[in-house]
Order: C-alpha cells, then structure tokens, then sequence
DNA sequence: GAATTCCGAAAAATCGATTTTTTTAAAAAC
DNA sequence: GTTTTTAAAAAAATCGATTTTTCGGAATTC
C-alpha cells in the first residue's frame, strides 16, 4: 500500500464525520488494490496512515466488512479478502444476471432525461479515454457510465446489490494485468451500447452488457493465481 | 421495544463479541417490529438496554447500516427506516426474481445430501406449525426452510442477497396483522414445494414460488400505511 | 523428537471522558 | 406577528487509556 487518499475521487465533499471519511478512503484504496490480498490489516498502522483516531477507524472497518470489502473474524481483527478465481465467476455471471435485469427495467422506464443523462456520461467517458495517464479520472466516468445506463431501471435496490458487486469485480479487475486490445473492444462497446439504448433494442442490448462483462471478467481473470 | 433480546433464535453460542452479541440481538429486534419504523434510536438507552458499553454499540449500528436495517445519517445518529410501499414491493418483486434464479440453480446442483436436508427443515417447519404459541421457533423454522430449500444454488453472492432482502421483507411482514386463512395456504405451499423439489419440476416450482412470495407481499403490504 | 504448557509481547476490544455538532427554546430584532 | 439571533442543553462523534484475548517462542513434559 501508498500514500493516503487524502481526497478520493467520490469521497464526500464536506461536512462528514471521520468515520465516513476514512470509510470512503478504506473502500477506494481496497478496490483499487492498494491492499496485499488476504493481508491482515494492522489498526494501529492504518491510524497513523489514515490520521485518524481508533474509534472511528473501527466504525470503517465495521461498515467495510458487512459491505462485503473486508473480513472480519471475531476476536482476530480484519483481513483483506483473498481473490479466488470461483469467487469471481460467481460475481462476474451474477453482476450479469443483474445487470440485464436492470437493463430491461431501464429501457422500459428511461425517459428522455436518462438518454441525455446516459449521453452526457459516455461523452465524459471518451474524454476521459483520451487522457491515459490519469487513471482515476477514467475509472470514475466509467463507473458513472455503467450507473448511468441503469439508472432508470426503477428499483432502488437491484442497483444496490450491482454497485456492491460492481465494487467486488472492480477489485479483481484493477488488480489484473493490462490488457490493451481487449481495453479497445470494451470502449467500442460503450459506445454501442448508448447506441442500442437509444433505440430500445433490448434483446441486442442485453446480449452486448453480457458480452461486455464476460470480456472484463477474462481480463479480471488474470488477477487470480491459484485455483 | 420491549425487553432485551438476551438470547437471540440465531445469537452465536459463544466466544463472540460485544459488538456481535449486540449486532445479532438488534438485528432480530428490528426484524421483529421492536422499535417503531421511522424511529430514532436514542444510543444512550440502547447502551443500558443491551448491557454495553459505547464502543461496541456503535460498531453494531454501522454494521447494521451498512446492512440496511438502519439509516445512518452523518452527524446525526442512526434511524429506523421508515415502512414504504413502493420500498416493500421493490423488496418482494426482487425477491421473488432472486430466488427464482436460485432455485433453478438449486435444482440443477441438488444432491441427496440437499433432498434430505430439505425434507428434515419441512419436517422442522411442521413440528413448529402445531405450536402457534411459539412464533420464534416457527419464524426460525420457516427461515432454515426456505435458506435449505436455495441452498444447493452453488452462488454464494446471490445467497447472500436473497438473504438480505429476506430479512427486509420480514420487517415489514412481522409488523403486518396476521392474516389466518393465508397462512394454511402458505404451509400447503411448503409441502408442494418440497415435492416439486424432489421431482425436479423447475418451472412448476418456479411458478409455486413466485406465487408464495407473491401471497406473502399481499400479507406484508398491510404493515404499510401512506403511499 | 514431537507435542504440550507456560510465559511475555502484541493486537483487539472495550470503557469512560472529552470534544464537536445539532437541537431546542428563549430573547431580540425587524 | 414573524423572523433572526443567541445561549443552553442534548446528542453524536472522537479520543486516550484500560482490559481482554491472541500470538509466538522458550521451557517442559511425555
């Protein structure tokens, strides 16, 4: 692990509590692989890194293991979650199964305020695709590209259980190693996608988002060693 | 609320915690309708309620948060969600597409070991139907019921959903007023399923299945007042 | 020689007190 | 008469210290 994150990309911009605020830091620097796999976290050092106190540090950590982001075993701490490659199947054909659920519900429900929503965010995700060198900016516009493309589906809490495993499979993913053709592919496909929104074609729509994720769940692959 | 839940139906034996004894026992008293919806918790009462100290308390609440049986606002304190209509329907509409997919799943990796499982937790849910007075042991038989009745999906994420939003759902159909000829058609409905299940009839099962949820929504929503 | 027991150090969990922020209600201003 | 300001009280959040439990290695036993 690095230096702190002192203003994360979707950290809240003020007024939070510490405990929120070493929360949000925690989740990103753990998506973003900053953490050894199955590392044990060491409290007293995440203190000093994080500068923050040992109360809310552990309401974080709390928060961060019933999210799904962390380990917790009763009287033995927290650990990082190792990555399996069965674990990750399973995330990868469920956050499709979700996902063209939701993608339905969207189509259905999208108004002309999502397209220009959905528009808007694909137009920031190939800005960012021109600027390779701040990684960051480019995983943001496309989280919010995927967000968007959903969020219209109308059912508060499918969109919570994708943005969980979003969050999971974007750990493995980060972690695996680049691949720049398959990266090419994915974009074009972003753009279809808006594309086949637009016009509501939905069966096409769904065969593509589940094209989409299986082609990143290859890459992500690449993040697991053993079985 | 009334009186502490010193032994919870699912508590872990021993070796826990303060923050896990108090997690599990707030977390079966939100399910049980102990606290009014919409409520505010006072953390000083909580505190001598359930024999703890601040820390561990609080640790608890953002689990729960986290979980979402609580709504944690930032600088100021923790409140029960409020019982909404349209929340509910999303909850069992979801529901029932989860555990569709689970129980096709489930069909196709069953084994004899899941068969007789599932045969011993119908056999448990029936011992419990004779005694009306216990509602917990029936609560939890019903429970184990439908967790072994999954089981066998093979997806650990999904299990993990439906399982979240079975404790949602039981909110709101805990609080609702009982409805007794429901609740005959509801245990005929068990048997069916375990017999269906036997046979592998996936999409009768999956049809029966959309149909319980469906009857126990009708059930749940009385617990709802506004919109 | 392998397994077990017994320390001491390290880490996790908890407690009690302090600080910060919000809420409430009264007083003042317009 | 309504709104704004102010001050006190209450509640939330945080800190530092204490207690409890686990971990690792040396000494002991079989």
């Amino acid at each position: 692990m690095s230096t702190p994150n002192v203003s994360g990309t979707a950290s809240p911009p003020s007024g939070a509590t510490a405990a929120s605020r070493v929360f949000e830091a925690l989740k990103q620097d753990l998506i973003r692989g900053r953490f050894a796999a199955g590392e044990k976290l060491a409290i007293g050092s995440l203190k000093t890194h994080y500068q923050v106190g040992l109360s809310p540090l552990r309401e974080a950590l709390n928060r961060l293991a019933a999210y799904g982001l962390l380990e917790q075993v009763n009287q033995r701490g927290f650990r990082v979650p190792p990555l399996r490659l069965d674990e990750l199947d399973d995330i990868a054909d469920l956050r499709s199964q979700l996902e063209c659920m939701a993608l339905t519900q969207a189509f259905q429900n999208g108004d002309a305020e999502w397209e220009s929503q959905l528009l808007a965010a694909h137009h920031r995700l190939r800005r960012a695709d021109e600027r390779p060198e701040d990684v960051e900016a480019w995983e943001q516009a496309h989280l919010r590209f995927h967000r968007a493309l959903l969020a219209s589906c109308g059912s508060p809490w499918l969109l919570r259980f994708i943005e969980q495993l979003h969050d999971q499979f974007d750990r493995y993913r980060r972690l695996a190693p680049p691949n720049p053709g398959v990266r090419e592919r994915l974009d074009r496909q972003h753009g279809e996608l808006v594309q086949l929104a637009m016009e509501r074609r939905i069966e096409q729509a769904r065969a593509l988002l589940d094209e989409h994720i299986g082609l990143s769940h290859g890459v992500a692959r690449g993040a697991c060693s053993a079985p």
